[in-house]
RNA sequence: UGGGGUGUCGUCAAGUGGCAAGACACAGGAUUUUGGUUCCUGCAUUCGGAGGUUCGAAUCCUCCCACCCCAGCCA
């Protein structure tokens, strides 16, 4: 658990709420829903609606409900749903019994319909759509009643019942609110409210061929599922008025709040189901669980942790302006939780061979290593210790700048938990000058990397044993676009020609210490001075070893470089 | 140029007539066998702008400006 579970900032919504509560509005029940359309995988976009709707049920001791909004049969998928499930359950939340498909309820949701027509509130328009968006005017000029519109109850009653029957074409009727044409709100120019569509629904299957529009059975589902709050995103500040219209000409008891709240934005990345969509099927990314996907699947897939999600949910807070948050900040999260929870263990990345000179040819010593400095109750493991050795590539510098504290031509360094070490020579590939070998000696009195005379040395490198250790593929993670606001750029640029070519590099000779060996799928390690990793819980089998980084440690020395330059 | 919303630090965000919270980022410094972590310090005399009310305004009033959303038989 994480130390903000319990401290919840205070935000618009959560003062309704509370005000709600404290003046016993809805006998003080609280009631909210989580309400997904299955046409496409959650992303941390929803991570943040989710984590408002559960944590205020918490909070206030209420329930919050699952349902799927599940109208629209030609988008929505089984595979969605299943995905949309686990994703829940893996960030931690849980619905008990409450899990619900808008689905459930078309037999009642027709019936509402039906008293709506017998009450002269909905009529059935023949207009195509079309003629339809004509006779619904303009932002600024009002629109023209149907010549449908004044059509006769029982005429209206036979059509629709026609409708759901099957004897009508897609296309050919809809049903449709009598609101008022000429409204300034054109949510409210006589709404469609049910339309044919001949096709099989992922759970109702060919029952149905008339679905509702999203307008009448949302808020009736609130209704019926007796939501008190009913949270949603600032689009639908419009739909707000037909959300009460349609509850209050109904007469329905159960009469939620619908409270709009501003949808998350990250720098650096998209979230709408639509672009990410359109990434997965142009296959710019691997599919919705891609590690560098904003989804939560990728997110998962990539390292993060639950908890570190819902943190981040609980910082960002709550309001109605547009905003971007920083990446930075997400990556923060991250990193606070991964630091106290993962061991450390030594991994080079880029191996460059370093050979310990005056080390005996046959000698492999068993160094304690500590597993955690954040934990000490983590215990400590033996790392071996040989005379030819893998160090980072980056770790040395034939030349090297002002403030590099690493390994050079005659250089002192501490290999940690192990010993002081100094370049003597550099080995380079005769053709390409390329730097192929390092040779060291070490002193032999400073085993575990300290030294009885005092001296201080400045760096300290990881490395491992080259016979000893295991060869690894490694895949490092960039942000998936190079523009901060890839979406919501001003202008006709497409978002996806800021696509960072970088945002994958695979490395496939990486060297791992021995410890890691058959390390569990989804396992989680900080590798020291690099960054966390886990273990990909895809692509793994017993002869490979493959490791998403999740995210670097943050890098001091990459600024300092960054300013010399 | 219809209607609905929103403007508080680089980025989020509290604040609802009485001294502008906090976080991330950034910049310094200390500790450190991870250039990590941790710790300390700094970072909005001013809240989109201009007027007004008031002893007192980010908060109330007036006007203006900017940005976002709406013309699906999508949600």
């Amino acid at each position: 658990m994480t130390t903000t579970d319990s401290t919840p900032s205070p935000n618009f919504i959560r003062n309704i709420v509370a005000e709600d509560v404290r003046v016993n509005k809805n006998e003080g029940r609280v009631h909210t829903r989580f309400p997904p359309e299955p046409n496409g995988y959650l992303h941390i976009g929803h991570a943040k609606s989710i984590c408002l709707n559960f944590g205020l049920a918490a909070e206030f001791k209420g329930l919050c409900n699952l349902r799927f909004d599940d109208t629209n049969p030609t988008k929505e998928e089984v595979e969605y749903v299943e995905a949309i499930l686990s994703d829940l359950r893996w960030l931690g939340f849980d619905w008990g019994d409450r899990l619900f498909y808008t689905s459930d309820y078309f037999e009642q949701l027709c019936e509402y319909a039906v008293r709506l027509i017998k009450d002269g509130k909905a009529y059935v328009c023949s207009l195509s759509a079309e003629e339809t968006r004509e006779y619904r005017g303009t932002l600024t000029k009002p629109g023209k009643d149907s010549p449908y519109r004044t059509r006769s109850v029982e005429e209206n009653l036979d059509l629709f019942q026609g409708m759901r029957s099957g004897e009508f074409e897609d296309g050919s009727h809809v049903l449709r609110a009598k609101i008022d044409m000429a409204s300034p709100n054109l949510n409210m120019r006589d709404p469609t409210i049910y339309r044919i569509r001949k096709v099989a629904h992922h759970r109702t299957d060919d029952k149905w061929c008339i679905y509702p529009m999203y307008d009448f059975s949302h808020c009736l589902s609130d209704s019926i599922e007796r939501i008190t709050h009913s949270i949603c995103t600032l689009e639908f500040e419009d739909n707000r008025p037909l959300y009460d219209w349609v509850l209050d000409e109904l007469n329905l008891d159960c009469h939620p709040q619908q409270i709009e709240f501003a949808r998350l934005n990250l720098s650096y990345t998209v979230l709408s189901k639509r672009k990410l969509l359109g990434l997965v099927e142009e296959g710019l990314v691997n599919g919705w669980e891609d590690p560098r996907m904003p989804t939560i699947s990728g997110i998962r897939r990539r390292g993060y942790t639950p908890e570190s999600i819902r943190n981040f949910c609980d910082r960002i807070g709550v309001a109605k302006r547009d905003s971007v948050v920083d990446m930075a900040l997400l990556e923060h999260c991250v990193r606070e939780d991964l630091n106290k929870r993962t061991p450390r263990v030594m991994g080079v990345l880029r191996p460059l061979r370093v050979v310990i000179d005056n080390y005996p040819e046959d000698q492999v010593e068993e160094l304690e290593a500590i597993n955690s400095p954040e934990d000490p109750g983590m215990g400590t493991r033996k790392v071996p210790f040989s005379r030819v050795l893998y160090v980072e590539r980056d770790d040395f510098r034939e030349d090297p700048p002002k403030k590099f504290f690493r390994l050079g031509p005659g250089r002192e360094v501490r290999l940690r938990y192990a010993y002081y070490v100094t370049c003597v020579s550099v080995v380079k590939d005769e053709q390409t000058g390329e730097v192929i070998e390092l040779h060291c000696t070490y002193d032999p009195e400073t085993r575990g990397g300290w030294s009885e005379d005092g001296r201080k040395v400045r760096g300290t490198l990881h490395w491992v044993s080259a016979s000893h250790s295991l060869e690894a593929e490694v895949r490092l993670y960039d942000r998936l676009f190079e523009k901060a606001n890839p979406g919501g750029e001003k202008g006709r640029a497409d978002f996806k020609t800021s696509l960072n070519p970088n945002s994958l590099e695979t490395l496939t000779s990486c060297r791992i210490e021995p410890s890691l060996a058959g390390a569990a799928p989804g396992s989680r390690y900080q590798f020291e001075r690099l960054g966390y990793f886990c273990v990909d819980s895809v692509d793994v089998s017993d002869e490979r070893l493959v490791f998403n980084r999740t995210v670097t440690l943050r890098d001091s020395w990459a600024k300092i470089e960054k300013q010399q330059k």
